[in-house]
DNA sequence: TTATTTTTGATAGTAAAACTATCAAACAAG
DNA sequence: CTTGTTTGATAGTTTTACTATCAAAAATAA
């Protein structure tokens, strides 16, 4: 798959996921580069702001500095990601005329996007889509998700669905539930990647590389349910 | 709905997911019923076993004989509930002869079957609904899922599962994704009800009740998928 | 009924997590 | 060179997530 041109890719986020901006100054970027990598290591439950701030030779209090908590910097993480995503599709889909075949490159997108992109020396790509499969739904599986909502933390990620679910609707105007569609779908993405990882008896074991299995169950999904 | 009949269902489950079996005293059956309670209440990251032991007069020293951890009780929680929910499936579709039927009565079992079961009057079937909806990933997404897979904890999901795979093989025996797609729907089946009440723009807004909706959904995509 | 095993409660304690506060040093910008 | 911003260093608090010990109570077996 081509990545997007190298124009050092600057994603904007709701300013309300963090404290100060991490991608003003030099330990911000660092803690948000390392935290991708300290996260996918060791997994979000045992990740912790000292733990990160060893890393970086800074200090606990520096980093609280700069986000609320370690779930707001996993919002911000996956929310990077979906931005991210979004602007993938957009790239590769904007001078597409057929809405199937545009149907098809996003689904594409979703499950191979997970590659290190050069577009963004700054992050390790594959490790961020591995912290976006485990841990992406412990960002609003929360009793504050209502509040985080209505906070706008969650708005990339609907952004995202919404973009799609126009796909959707080019197709068919007439199905029912493109919204649950699509996000059964983003959904699907993830989880099936996880359980061919993990616990393989609840997908379809590959005969050829398991992101090419799971476009193959996507496409024929999203196709037959839209007719 | 109907229910099982009223005769004290016993539900065995893997006796790796817990110390002391909490069914075989009092003070371990109250346990589970109140943490369905406390945890509906505050969510899972906010339930500490202090917090319940506190709500039963009881010391968290005693509550660590049943449990290693929080973790621990949450697998027991949902596989209680995996296990509930393919007793119910079993009891209502094993006289009925088209699979296609079958497959009906089972998306409708796991759209509707989080109403109060008479059969079950030692714990509260919607709370614990609500917990599985809102924390039953978290019992997988962790950095110890193999692990905790190899010692079974993950059995009655897996078992459920395998039951629905042996429905939709029973309709079309030649479509290549059997298990991927009743991991879906199982997957779809609590994510939609969460949107629905969370996050409503990535579910579509039903007309009717959200169940009867979720309903609508998952049956239009499994048969026509299944063709 | 007594003896024995099991279960619980009470108490105490530890290590780590999840922060917050303060202040001085470094540094960057005007 | 002054001012504002950012960081580091240090210290401290509360809560979480446990573990250990021992006596009391309760269940069970002889």
């Amino acid at each position: 798959m081509d990545s997007a041109p190298n124009t050092s890719l600057r994603i904007e986020l709701n300013d309300k996921i963090f404290l100060r901006d991490p991608q003003a100054t030099d330990l911000g970027r660092r803690l948000v580069a390392e935290s991708v990598l300290l996260i996918d290591e060791m997994g979000f439950e045992h990740f912790t702001f000292k733990k990160l701030a060893q890393r970086l030779n800074s200090t606990e209090a520096s980093l609280y500095r700069y986000f609320e908590n370690k779930h707001r910097l996993l919002v911000y993480l996956v929310s990077w990601y979906w931005a991210w995503l979004r602007y993938q599709i957009r790239f590769h889909t904007h001078n597409v005329p057929d809405a199937r075949e545009r149907l098809r490159l996003v689904l594409r997108i979703l499950t191979h996007a997970h590659y290190d992109d050069p577009s963004t020396p700054q992050l390790d790509e594959a490790a961020l889509y591995r912290i976006v499969v485990n841990e992406a739904s412990k960002a609003y599986l929360t009793k504050e998700v209502d509040h985080d909502d209505q906070a706008g933390l969650f708005r990339e990620y609907k952004a995202l669905a919404a973009s799609i679910v126009a796909v959707v609707q080019g197709i068919n105007p007439t199905y029912p539930y493109p919204h649950a569609l699509v996000s059964t779908l983003l959904e699907a993405a993830r989880k099936q990647l996880f359980f061919a990882q993990h616990l393989p008896s609840l997908t379809d074991t590959p005969t050829m590389a398991v992101e090419d299995a799971l476009y193959g169950f996507l496409e024929h999904l999203a196709f037959s349910t839209l007719g």
